[in-house]
DNA sequence: TGTGAAAGTCCGCAGTA
DNA sequence: TACTGCGGACTTTCACA
């Protein structure tokens, strides 16, 4: 992982269909070079793969939400891979503290997603937070050092 | 949003880097027609982007943990566009319920959160939970329809 | 909206420094 | 590990239905 590969990194989270080409022009590096490097970042588990982000609102999944589970033992959701294929279910967390894991959900409809929580509630306790809006919703990984330094105002404790 | 515009952004969802070629092989279109329709998908903002996904601990980021924030009134994060160029944040949702946002940081190191959570306080009360795995980090979202429709168990309620 | 053809570009595989 | 060169595939643009 050096300076190259990050700067491959940079490019391929901005916008993961440039070609090698392209590629090979911004980082000055040769295409063969470049397709090599790539391959080995993918190869090495660096890069998980490569995704269209679409607009939930606009692909009609307009209800989206936090949930909180805290499950019944064992019956836990971390335990039941079916539930990871169910489609509503975009992310799973398994979490410190008092609940054992969080989710994001997405759903067409309050109806679709009340029926959604209902579908969970045999593993555990749901607890919902409704997204009112995401900010920011994506951010690229840039490479370590490039780090937020500046000071702290305080350091304020509580 | 037809038929085929769901198929290329099924596609196009699981492999970014698909070419038109490919993608009017698998959708049974004319490369020109596919890269028309994938042009407009991506104006008229049902897709937001092309990522490459990167594994944070594979790059360096260990410490990843899911932050409510409590604002202190007008002073919101939310108010506050400079925390999302904060290398650190990955993601923002605004949310329903007693805190006003929930944030993914991902840090190099407990210290490196440790000064995150310093530069989060000046706006509100942040609580920390963190993130001890991630068995499902993303999902594709699939054309309507195609919800789990199954019966909830029993619907029971609380 | 969709197809088909042409020009320019890009990709992958060699061989080599 | 990176560069050069070549054959084949691809992207893009245009005219046209």
């Amino acid at each position: 992982m050096d300076e190259m590969d990050w700067a491959l990194l940079r490019e391929l989270q901005a916008d993961a269909r440039l070609s090698y080409s392209e590629l090979s022009r911004r980082v000055h590096l040769s295409p063969p070079a470049v397709a090599e490097r790539v391959r080995r970042l993918e190869e090495t588990g660096v890069i998980t793969g490569y995704h269209a982000h679409v607009d939930p609102a606009r692909a009609g999944r307009t209800v989206i939400a936090l949930i909180r589970m805290s499950c019944y033992g064992a019956r836990c959701i971390l335990n039941s891979p079916e539930t990871t294929a169910w489609p509503e279910i975009m992310q799973i967390h398994r979490i410190t503290g008092d609940a054992c894991s969080m989710l994001t959900v997405t759903a067409g409809s309050i109806e679709e997603f009340e029926a959604v929580i209902d579908r969970l509630a045999p593993y555990g306790q749901p607890s919902s937070t409704m997204v009112l809006s995401t900010p920011l919703g994506w951010r690229p990984i840039p490479p370590p050092g490039s780090g937020n330094s500046e000071p702290a105002p305080s350091r304020r404790r509580r």
